[in-house]
DNA sequence: ATTGAATGAGACACTCACGTCTCATCCGGG
DNA sequence: CCCGGATGAGACGTGAGTGTCTCATTCAAT
């Protein structure tokens, strides 16, 4: 009978995603328990999004593990990267876009290994020669974010086919829009 | 004496981009204005979003307009409208974001046209051999509203230099991460 | 100087979501 | 069977934001 703190989750990410308002009573609807039932769990409003930020890190950090950045050339690895990142687009791309969280309280100390990790692959793609190196890396961290969160919800609306996300995000982010003489 | 329209408007996009619950005294006092006057300009909350969206439609209208999309080829066009439509990111962002809008009333028909006119360029581009055809035009039209809203973002929040941001989003965009070996 | 439109400041009632609480019910383990 | 923890339903007070209103002031045009 214990609540499935992975479903509020879920679906408080998937929710507060499309709407940064939606109430405290609809995420518990959607996540089929009760209000009361959503603050015995989380404090408040402020510790639900906290718990929120929380798991989008984490989740993320395995995906980063799962994608073993350190293997092979950086392009594969990218590539392995978006693919286990997928799943998590939609919370990603909540936690991208809700500023709030910068605003209040330091900044979680997750996100900057994260992105210390996502830049390093693009560097070390660079170092290989393989990345261009006129792109920043900072740059190249924030361009992987905006294009995951589009893809998220290019999905969710029906604009892109989901089986396409992962080739879609990962050969625009690696070649771009023009065709290329290379392979 | 006339309330300058325009910067209530700037000021509500850069605002409400940050924060989608920016009080309306919030917005009135980083407008220069008192909470009644903006009252009295725009009907209430809501009237003041749509507005913005109107505002936001006519905006990237003006620059496509500027950034001629139908002459040369279709990557220079790509360039002109990223340079011409830098400016407008912000709003841009938050309207893309901002999935209120979707959920209450029709959605604008001007987005419709916008997106057909983006969709158009690159297809065009596909058409003259020169973008890759394995990526949807849907796609790369969400692809470039997800980069320019992560470049604006990025740029407001001092990752990448603000004359750097048409180079690396219209860059990123047509060329990928990896270096080409064709020009 | 006078007039009228526009604005600022503030009061007011109203709504809505929040957070807390109580009580009844359910369900599983002993 | 009984018991205790967890849940659902709902009431309640609170606070913040909204929308409307009034009144005094400012400013430009005449």
């Amino acid at each position: 009978m214990a609540v499935d703190r992975e479903r509020v989750l879920t679906e408080a990410a998937a929710l507060l995603a499309r709407r940064a308002t939606t109430s405290m009573d609809e995420i518990a609807r959607a996540a089929g328990i009760s209000r009361a039932t959503l603050h015995r769990h989380f404090a408040g409003r402020e510790a639900l999004i906290r718990a929120l930020e929380e798991h989008g890190i984490e989740r993320f950090a395995q995906a980063m593990d799962a994608a073993r950045l350190d293997d092979g050339d950086a392009a594969a690895a990218l590539r392995r990267l978006v693919r286990e990142a997928e799943p998590v687009a939609g919370v990603l791309a909540f936690l991208f876009t809700e500023n709030e969280l910068f605003e209040s309280g330091p900044v979680n100390a997750g996100w900057a290994r994260l992105d210390a990790r996502l830049a390093a692959l693009f560097r070390r793609g660079q170092e290989e020669g393989d990345f261009r190196v006129d792109l920043s890396t900072a740059w190249l961290t924030e361009a992987f974010y905006g294009l995951l969160g589009a893809g998220a919800w290019a999905a969710h609306e029906g604009r892109v086919a989901r089986h396409d996300l992962n080739h879609s995000i990962a050969e625009l982010l690696l070649g771009g829009i023009r065709r290329s003489m290379e392979k």
